[in-house]
DNA sequence: CGAAAACCTGACATTATTGTCAAGTAATTT
DNA sequence: AAATTACTTGACAATAATGTCAGGTTTTCG
């Protein structure tokens, strides 16, 4: 019998308060959530969280580092040499994907930005800003080439992503008025579907 | 010299229970909130927000009360004796400008619907679904008139919600994004000029 | 194997937070 | 102006949270 994974017992173990303490701040925010809940969650003793974390702080901040990684990873699908329009529709797929598997990532930032973004370094706001410009970049160059209408990148891309954003932080909401107990792939399907739709065609132009 | 209007004491310090409430709890969320706190803010022994209200659980439901009273306000804009294409301008308008002028409490309702819902009540669940099914309706209407293209109504409104909540719940996020110390009347000009080209025209159609 | 390093944890002192109460002051009514 | 009702507040007991530490156990490595 092989030795399992084995993996390093800090790795491990690291790995476990996060997990447990994702879901607590997305839940309940900073403030709210208590050392002793994450403990709880994650069945260790409370004491042995400050061995491998200084503070609730330093738990809260490495959890964003490993958020941000993830801020990029759909707007690749935003580059010069495709067209706008399927470059567009998998942008929306992709992110729906995200909010669809990733919900309480996508939670737990939510609330760190509804929160004012309190514990954002400014490397994160910075970085976060260049890779946006350098998407509206691309944009700029669409509509250069008449392949897009000459939206404001910016905020088409606040529009993308807020609504697509929405299926995970309002989740909750979006199920109610969907009429479903929770949300299922197919209503994400259909997400996916309405925003494309809307967005490339618009909803009132003559077709 | 008139007296002092002379609110009601009970009326004027409710009031002033309530507004520091709201501020902390959209910063902090419920369980984020200490009672001792919102005294601090408003400037009133803790003990004195005991006589107005049983407990911290009061105050916030207070709350959710005045905020859901909101919810309909920019909805009436969608009508069907309307032209599709003004009342969806005139809804985006309103809804930006209730961001620009209530961030707060939007902030404090997305924080809400952002950890579970909790508090919202089943009437008010309710509600929403209603208030939202009935305008759902005139958008059929418009499109079994020719008048709109055949949009699924729930996404289309949780396109508009999201995009126009996006400026009040990440404000903080789009200021940086266009690069503002904070977002002036002149940035939500612009958002409701772009959503409103954006979904009422796309952005890939043929013009 | 034996020493060093890594890890675990119960207990502690400190400080916060909660909701209540009794005794006070101010406003209103008759 | 007396009585009633409304409002205010400092103090209290009970409970909970925080971060630290000393001494323990387990792992790793030479």
């Amino acid at each position: 019998m092989g030795k399992p994974p084995e993996a390093r017992i800090r790795a491990r173990n690291k790995e476990r308060i996060l997990d447990a303490a994702v879901h607590l701040f997305a839940a309940k925010g900073f403030d709210g959530t208590r050392i002793g809940e994450i403990a709880e969650q994650c069945g260790l003793p409370r004491a042995n969280l400050y061995y491998y974390f200084a503070s609730k702080e330093g738990i809260y901040t490495a959890l964003i580092e490993q958020v941000i990684a993830g801020w990029d990873r759909a707007f690749e699908h935003i580059r010069e040499d495709r067209e706008p329009r399927e470059a567009i529709e998998a942008y929306v797929i992709a992110k729906l994907e995200y909010s669809r598997t990733h919900s309480v990532e996508s939670r737990f930032f939510a609330n760190e930005i509804l929160r004012g973004a309190k514990f954002l370094a400014q490397r994160h706001r910075r970085h976060m800003r260049e890779v946006t410009d350098q998407r509206a970049e691309t944009v700029n160059h669409w509509i250069r080439q008449g392949k897009l209408a000459p939206v404001d990148p910016y905020h088409f891309f606040i529009m993308l992503w807020s609504a697509t954003q929405f299926y995970a932080d309002y989740g909750f909401l979006a199920a109610d008025l969907l009429r479903k107990k929770r949300l299922t792939r197919n209503d994400f399907s259909g997400a996916a579907e309405a925003i494309s739709a809307i967005v490339l065609d618009g909803c009132c132009s003559a077709r």
